[in-house]
DNA sequence: AGAGCGTAGTTGAGCGCTTGACTATTCCGC
DNA sequence: GCGGAATAGTCAAGCGCTCAACTACGCTCT
């Protein structure tokens, strides 16, 4: 689906320096199954969070990290990180978060400039609502789905990707 | 990141009947390997497309699908599914894509409802700029990272999860 | 023929994200 | 201790997506 616009496939007969290395037959059929079970995963999961307990996946994650802190706070920035999230984007959910009551800042008493972001009673009662509707959709569409094997083959894909990636 | 709110881990001690089915340790570490790096995959790719190209992943997916058809047009829906998007999605994207004087709409001849998405040229001369660019990010963070039998167990992965989630 | 239903596609409101600019605080070197 | 760079976080504008409502056409049954 997405990356072929020359060549048709053939052997991988070596492309000059300079040439886009196109991707060969096989390539482009790994690369658009994990590109689109990926996306599909996502969606379904996120969707059906969401139509259950109204909390999208993004916010069901700052919810996560908060409540596996031993003291139910993070720094907003650390907090950022840990979900793969912008600062910005971090900031504005937890002001939405706050909305709801179930997060609320406060200020950090090491660093001026910095504020904590504190998973409140209802913040942590609506993750544990949420959280057998969110382990039920891995188990049925994911793990469900895959032998032993392939879970391991996932992990060490996955770990893979992330040292590549993510090299922090 | 994102499931166990309750009980530790443990060997899987059978869960009665009605309780959420907890992942243990190493599920949840394949769980979020796999998050985690499909998040960052599609992060990093979709952002060097826009920088380098200014056309974001969903919109260079529409392009490659119309690229690929003979007449290089398609009915509205058939893209649609094709891209994994939904019809409203597509529509708005399509109005975008058409601003840009990529893509054009064009009524049906053989169903009044319908319309077909055609590629222009200007839109074909877009998309054979963004490919070599979009095929090397593919290339430098997936194909190069993975050994042979990974390349082939990911296809695996996402061909198993396919089956499951777009029987279609 | 026309009532009713299903399909094709669009539209607008509202939310979430990104980017880039901005404020406030701390850290570092002199 | 003071000036400048780096860090923490926020905010506004603009884009893309979702959801639900809507128009328009085709299909079928009577």
């Amino acid at each position: 689906m997405t990356t072929q616009v020359s060549p048709g496939a053939g052997p991988a007969p070596e492309p000059p320096v300079g040439e886009p290395r196109w991707l060969d037959a096989d390539e482009q059929r790994a690369w658009r199954a994990w590109l689109y079970s990926t996306q599909l995963l996502n969606d379904r999961l996120d969707r059906e969070l969401m139509r259950a307990t109204g909390i999208p996946h993004a916010y069901y994650e700052i919810l996560v990290q908060l409540s596996e802190t031993p003291e139910r706070q993070m720094r907003m920035s650390e907090l950022a990180d840990r979900c793969l999230s912008s600062r910005s984007r971090l900031s504005h959910a937890v002001s939405r978060l706050e909305e709801r009551g179930w997060v609320r800042r406060q200020e950090c008493a090491e660093d001026g400039r910095g504020l904590l972001a504190v998973l409140t009673d209802e913040g942590f009662a609506a993750l544990e609502a949420a959280a057998p509707i969110h382990v039920e959709g891995v188990r049925t569409h994911l793990f469900d789905q895959l032998s032993p094997q392939q879970v391991t083959a996932m992990r060490d894909l996955g770990e893979t990707l992330l040292r590549h990636l993510d090299p922090g």
